[in-house]
DNA sequence: TTAATCGATGAGCTATGTTCATCGAAAGAA
DNA sequence: TTCTTTCGATGAACATAGCTCATCGATTAA
């Protein structure tokens, strides 16, 4: 048809105030908060209509609602805005002779304790870079690696693929924790019958993911007298220390609250569960430094715990 | 510091600047691939330069190595350039009236010649809809799935995420293919053993995605006199009928060639190498209509299949 | 050496995107 | 109902961002 059909309509401006008209409920409100008049916008989005030739708001009295094309380039905007913003805060780091933001995200609750103790050497070791936590992933862990929305997953889920590196970074048992004077302290291991009539406390996670179902319940066909939600670690402990019930952890982290609450681990099954959390990043990340320095520290600290406890 | 911290520097023609002189070698090149002069691209890149705090390029006597930065926002650009591309086309086809494209993306030689069968009717159902099928991925299937590179992935390997979606959509018999007076061609099976004097002709593909080895070869710590690798189905049952070697094909291929070629299909072990095909697309996706139609075509064939042969 | 080609730069122009002023229509308040 | 406010659309006028042109010095190949 035409010989000219590389022009380039679509720009950031028009993403932005799609996006903007979507989160501020009306072109006024978005005008504003891009710092623009309301008519700049109505004539912008207007030239985009035309040159792209399809609408992308039904106009509906005074107020926008999206067509199905408006929704699908909202959609385009809610996910690149992000990777234009994190593309200028990563230059300005550049600009400012730092290394970079390590993003990491997490998708167990055991995954954010062992952080926890490997963060302060590492922002020791590498103070010029900034550290990012995120927990909710609209897809999932693996899609945020992916998507560049993180540059480390920490995870008990590892996924053999190509372009994407795992690496098993902590070792560790899953044990039921009781209170101190609970009849089952004092036994060597606990089977999945004797928690039928207990409270189990868990975290605020769909039970699919709750290893002491997994694998310790479920493969008995056994399940509790009743399961309660708590928000922190520290809440549960208290709730068992009282004698409200039992839960499940790490074993290494039962031991460490062991002093504070009046809590005792318990095997979990003759042989116990055991469990593995992994690293994953990017394969073509492997080769930044300050990426490549959070995985030779995780290293290090699982060699480290296992010449202490040898098992 | 400043009040206005959110100024957008930032813009489409920056990346597409970068990748034009990443490709074309130099900036003069560029600037004619972009339809613009030298002259503009030296300017705007500047005033990026300036803005951004940080040079994209090192400046060595008339050539331009990127820097790090400039390395980062390249990677940035090569990301973000086929997304826009592709929205501006999607709408191009919203503006015609036609559905939008349905990419799909496959892992497997079977994979592809299942999409075969699929394929003529829903062309026939969804004639607004265009066609894409795409098989080399820099990040894997998944990770294409999930950078919307493509809307559609047919895999022997499913992944259970809650944003995404996999059914099974055919289920098929792995089988050696032998030439039809091979002395194997009157067994009811082959052992792994028995192999040990053949030729084996594979795909181009790494040995760990094939299923004669993974699920044959491998556990029975056998292997073949030699392996020969063949572009084409067709020409790898050339080599067989003509006793040259054996290969490995999905029994109702085979059967669907024996008239062709001379070959035959012989079990592998005792009880089968039994397969699956799976589709996986992204769960908010399973909305659009014409994806959701694709899925419905394929339960449709399986259930066809599965009555011819209920096995 | 010569000639071709690279990117940088300043001046000047043009066209793009902005503001301003105003409109009609719709929605809320009295 | 009527009055008032607020929405988005529009045309004209304007400002400036971004482009071209012309030219420079430096580098590289012939």
């Amino acid at each position: 048809m035409f010989i000219e059909r590389m022009m380039n309509y679509l720009e950031r401006i028009h993403l932005e105030t799609i996006r903007a008209v979507d989160c501020h409920g009306t072109m006024t409100a978005a005008a504003e908060a891009l710092h623009l008049t309301q008519s700049a916008l109505s004539h912008s989005m207007r030239k985009l209509e035309d040159q792209l030739g399809v609408p992308l708001w039904h106009r509906e009295g005074r107020s926008l609602r999206p067509t199905q094309a408006g929704e699908y380039l909202l959609a385009t905007a809610k996910r690149l805005l992000p990777q234009f913003a994190h593309a200028e805060e990563r230059l300005a780091q550049f600009a400012r002779g730092e290394r970079g933001t390590l993003r990491i995200g997490m998708e167990c609750h055991p995954c954010y304790q062992w952080l926890q103790k490997i963060t302060p050497p590492y922002l020791r070791d590498w103070p010029t870079v900034d550290f990012e936590v995120k927990q909710e992933f609209q897809f999932g862990g693996i899609g945020a690696l992916f998507a560049h929305e993180i540059d480390l997953l920490v995870t008990p889920d590892p996924l053999r693929k190509k372009s994407l590196h795992f690496e098993p970074v902590f070792d560790y048992e899953q044990v039921l924790v009781v209170s101190a004077d609970h009849p089952l302290a004092q036994k060597t291991h606990v089977v999945p019958r004797q928690l039928g009539d207990e409270v189990l406390f868990t975290y605020p996670v769909s039970q699919d993911r709750l290893d002491i179902y997994n694998r310790f319940l479920a493969p008995a066909g056994r399940t509790v007298r009743k399961q309660k939600v708590v928000e922190t670690t520290d809440m549960m402990l208290q709730m068992v220390a009282c004698g409200r019930g039992v839960g499940a952890l790490p074993r290494w982290l039962v031991e460490e609250f062991s002093e504070k609450y009046a809590v005792r681990p318990v095997r979990l099954g003759p042989n116990g569960v055991q469990k593995q959390i992994f690293v994953g990043v990017r394969r073509t990340d492997l080769e930044v430094d300050y990426i490549n320095a959070f995985l030779e520290l995780a290293r290090g600290f699982r060699e480290r715990s296992e010449e202490q406890a040898p098992s």
